[in-house]
DNA sequence: AAACTATTTATAAAGATTATAATATAAGAA
DNA sequence: TTCTTATATTATAATCTTTATAAATAGTTT
């Protein structure tokens, strides 16, 4: 499964004309491989032992590279950095506000709000974005041990 | 209509034990009266004239202080800063990803999501965020005529 | 293999936000 | 009203994320 996505990855690049770089390939594969929703200093630091001389801006260049072709998505909640996720199928996040854990689930998509949106604003709507926020089981498990 | 607004955050305000100053009286009126949701660069910069000693960082801690006690939202889209909404009644945006303009529209809330999502990731689910993403008819317009 | 162009690296710069310490002030008590 | 005290403001520096720059390197095409 992963193998495939990196596979259609590599090919996305291909035929955009992006060159593949042993960089590219490791930050593509660690955010396939990647549960975590990275920021580009977790992938940095995650890759300084494969790539000893790779520079902070090689993943945030990537990264908009990446965002561009369609592959990454960037997610800007509130706390200081963006977190970066492989796009795969259509998914939502809930985020924790106690640890800050993100956890995906799938939801069929809020076409009808973006209908309603574009006609009562006359804007012509291109997606939308939107993400669910609360406790996750082990952070409320520890406020219960109180 | 504004004026009821300022009352009444000046009156969660005072229940709250926050102290009122005339920064903070200024800042409120300007975030209430302001239709454009502005950057907390935008608030430093309009109240220069009435202020000429107040400090960004001035800015910055009240918009903190009004967040925490749910007179203000704060919206972080990707672009550099935040930008500081007063909130008043349930809406969501839409974001015209050529020229920045954010317009309100409202909807009557996404209860169903947030509830298959608490059931799905086991969360306790406290709220959302949702955004809608387009073109403004201006920028459609100037597209046109080239 | 040579040439061309995109990419990486190293570093500096920019920009937003937060921390700190000294000073000033709001709000309640006397 | 004046006094008192905790809180807020100011000025400044520091931090942190992200972007810009220029030289060196490495893919790709001929």
């Amino acid at each position: 499964m992963a193998q495939t996505h990196l596979k259609e990855a590599l090919d996305t690049l291909k035929d955009t004309g992006v060159r593949i770089t042993p960089q590219r390939h490791a930050i593509l594969e660690y955010l396939i491989n990647s549960m975590t929703h990275p920021t580009a200093d977790d992938i940095y630091k995650a890759l300084e032992g494969t790539f000893p001389n790779m520079s902070v801006a090689t993943v945030y260049n990537n990264l908009r590279v990446f965002r561009e072709v369609g592959l990454v998505k960037e997610l800007t909640y509130g706390d200081s950095s963006s977190r970066f996720d492989f796009v795969t199928t259509q998914h939502y996040h809930v985020i924790c506000e106690g640890c800050g854990k993100i956890v995906d689930f799938h939801y069929p998509g809020l076409d009808e709000v973006e209908q309603l949106a574009a006609h009562v604003t006359g804007f012509k709507v291109s997606h939308h974005r939107m993400e669910v926020y609360g406790e996750c089981p082990e952070c409320s498990k520890k406020k219960e041990m109180h």
